[in-house]
DNA sequence: TCTATATGCATAATTTTCTTATGTATGTAA
DNA sequence: TTACATACATAAGAAAATTATGCATATAGA
């Protein structure tokens, strides 16, 4: 099911950061289409909501660039630093809270038994 | 852990009208208490995000209320009608939905296998 | 008595974070 | 020449929260 009304608000930048820590280095662009292969459609990254976000955990200090050209086209690199490896331990361990949290509240426990 | 960082954004309406299914009818207060002792205190629910939250959802049309004085003390009663309670089926799929996709793409399936 | 805390509702100002629309640019396929 | 894919970016607007404040009753404590 695509995620229309977007409970993705407020997981964006953990997504982000945890598919830079997966992988390494990765462009924006291709951040979108993994995350769309990964969930099979489902979530769709736009550029609006992705750039400025990429661009604010730059700021934070918790991602570096560079830039490579491939094909005529430039391709910025994004990667963890070691601040924002730290931020995203945090985020994961609050995603994982928040996601038992919402399965209690909302009688969710498929797999637990 | 408490959700500092909030990922509730996005579901509060859902965790509202939920609460109301599974209760019947409750007031404003009655459920953030709720949501609290659920969550061990993780998901705190504020009055700033709580009654404009279900006001809306009153002029949605997916809630009805009523009042009631208790000890000096005036309730003010939320439930769900029929448009309430579909609204919320389909809320519950997208979030069943959204969670997986969220475990996937954060690595995040302890009790799956 | 004054203060804090709990119960109960509400709103206003602000901030965060999206969506939607738009713009630039290259390359390929219909 | 139109559409689509690749690749970046920003601006305007909307949505939905946070934070602060207000009113009102009641209780407990210093």
């Amino acid at each position: 099911m695509a995620i229309s009304s977007s409970m993705l608000k407020g997981s964006l930048q953990t997504i982000l950061l945890n598919m830079l820590h997966e992988n390494g280095k990765m462009y924006g662009y291709e951040i979108t289409q993994k995350v769309k292969d990964i969930t099979k459609g489902d979530i769709k990254l736009t550029e609006g909501a992705i750039y400025p976000s990429l661009h604010k955990l730059v700021a934070d200090g918790l991602l570096v660039t560079h830039t490579e050209t491939y094909e005529n086209r430039v391709r910025k690199y994004y990667a963890l630093t070691a601040a924002g490896e730290a931020e995203l331990a945090n985020k994961l361990k609050e995603a994982e809270s928040f996601i038992g949290n919402l399965q209690m509240l909302l009688n969710l426990k498929p797999n637990l038994s």
